[in-house]
DNA sequence: CATATGTCCTGAGAGC
DNA sequence: TGCTCTCAGGACATAT
């Protein structure tokens, strides 16, 4: 679920706990398997207990939990991917059964943090400078899709075969972008989600940098799409809003706001992409660039 | 049975 | 031919 504006309004619904010292943290092995923590359950909740938390911030789709260096330690980070159903809470939790971690602290009213993760996909890391670089440094995730700029994207993506839609969930091309956000920015940029990289104009990368950053943004004002089963809500249970402003996903068969014909579901490396046929443009040939 | 917002891995095939 | 790129498929686990 989580996608870039998911993940922000996360971190930003966690931000407040900046300042606290974490009492204990816990890892629950309820009936369901336990999902990933390393280097361990037990060594991570070891080394969490009496830490301050510096801060909060975001890798691509990932929130860091910055915490305070200790004795012989330099500062650490928590790393948290959500992947399909996590949540970051600081409420109670949906379902009490998939809360995987369980951070409390050390002043009287002060809330609980909670990783919920009905699926179990998600993952937890504690890591050091080298470990977060190695993690979330630029080899790993390209630019953040809130700043990304069309030289960034002609730059990673112009050479490539790949199809437009599938190369922006490359997160080493773009970070935070996935399936959801993929359709909105490349019908707003009127791109057909099948056209091979290397036959997109500048100006098409133009539109596509453009729409992203627009997009994201709204995206993260209304604080994330809310769909389906309704897993995704914020830090303090709220649901999201975006997915009103959604003009393709989840629409196949319906009217296009722009130009009327029915949006169409195709499958492109095995996910779902929704698509205009009436206005996202596809190159035949080679395009000369201007 | 098919569907689901993410990522990681392997192996086959395409194409320069 | 060799190398790189790309994608299909499976895995992870749970729910609708």
């Amino acid at each position: 679920m989580p996608e870039l504006p998911e993940v922000e309004t996360m971190c930003r619904g966690i931000a407040h706990l900046a300042g606290l010292r974490i009492a204990s943290a816990h890892f629950p092995r309820g009936t369901v398997r336990p999902i990933r923590v390393e280097p361990s359950a037990g060594a991570v909740a070891k080394r969490l207990a009496g830490r301050t938390i510096v801060g909060v911030g975001r890798f691509g789709k990932r929130v860091a939990i910055e915490l305070a260096p200790r004795g012989r330690a330099g500062p650490e980070w928590l790393v948290i991917e959500p992947r399909m159903t996590g949540l970051m809470l600081v409420a109670d939790p949906p379902t009490t059964g998939h809360v995987r971690m369980e951070i409390t602290f050390d002043r009287a009213r002060a809330p609980r943090l909670l990783f919920w993760d009905r699926r179990g996909l998600g993952t937890i890391r504690l890591l050091d400078r080298r470990g977060l670089d190695a993690a979330c440094g630029e080899t790993v995730l390209g630019p953040d899709g809130l700043v990304i700029t069309t030289a960034a994207l002609r730059d990673r993506l112009g050479r490539s075969r790949r199809a437009v839609k599938v190369a922006l969930l490359d997160q080493r091309a773009v970070a935070g972008i996935g399936n959801i956000y993929a359709a909105e920015i490349l019908h707003a940029a009127g791109v057909d989600p099948r056209a091979a990289c290397r036959r997109l104009s500048a100006e098409c990368w133009e539109r596509i940098a453009a729409a992203g950053r627009e997009i994201l943004a709204d995206a993260v004002r209304l604080e994330g799409s809310t769909i389906g089963d309704e897993t995704y809500q914020t830090a303090d249970r709220r649901p999201g809003r975006y997915q009103t402003r959604h003009r393709v996903y989840g629409r196949a068969g319906q009217p296009c706001g722009g130009c009327g014909q029915p949006i169409t579901r195709l499958v492109q490396a095995q996910r779902s992409t929704f698509y205009c046929g009436g206005c996202q443009w596809r190159p035949r040939r080679r395009y000369r660039s201007v």
